[in-house]
DNA sequence: AAGATGACCGAGA
DNA sequence: TTCTCGGCCATCT
């Protein structure tokens, strides 16, 4: 727990494409089940050509967050679709289908 | 040093 | 089922 970031990148990196996970997947992943929330603010201090797909990070209730950043939350909703991901204008998309249980490491 | 804020989550009404 | 309130913890002012 040396870098919280360097664990949240690696978690993320983790994610395979067309598959989402939820902040608190990635906080219980790096071994802090009780901080999704920073996890969010590593999100937020990302440079913009980071290599990770953390737009492939969204919120328990399956949605892309937009809090104090809606106009990136839209980039993010088309990035997920170019990775296959069905998501609407407001962001909303099926966990049951893309949700990642971390067992499932298709590429 | 203390208080407020935040890309959140879960439980209660 | 949807809406509201509290709790978590690190970072910022």
């Amino acid at each position: 727990m040396t870098d919280f970031r360097e664990a949240v990148c690696a978690a993320v990196a983790l994610v395979p494409r067309g598959r989402v996970a939820t902040y608190r997947q990635i906080a219980w992943m790096v071994g802090f089940p009780r901080r999704p929330r920073q996890v969010g603010m590593v999100l937020k201090g990302l440079p913009e050509g980071t290599d990770l797909p953390w737009h492939r990070i969204v919120n328990a209730r399956g949605y892309v967050p937009s809090r104090g950043r809606w106009w990136g939350a839209m980039v993010q909703i088309e990035r997920l679709r170019a990775e296959g991901v069905e998501v609407d204008d407001a962001g909303n998309l099926d966990l049951s289908a893309f949700g990642w249980d971390g067992a499932e490491p298709c590429r």
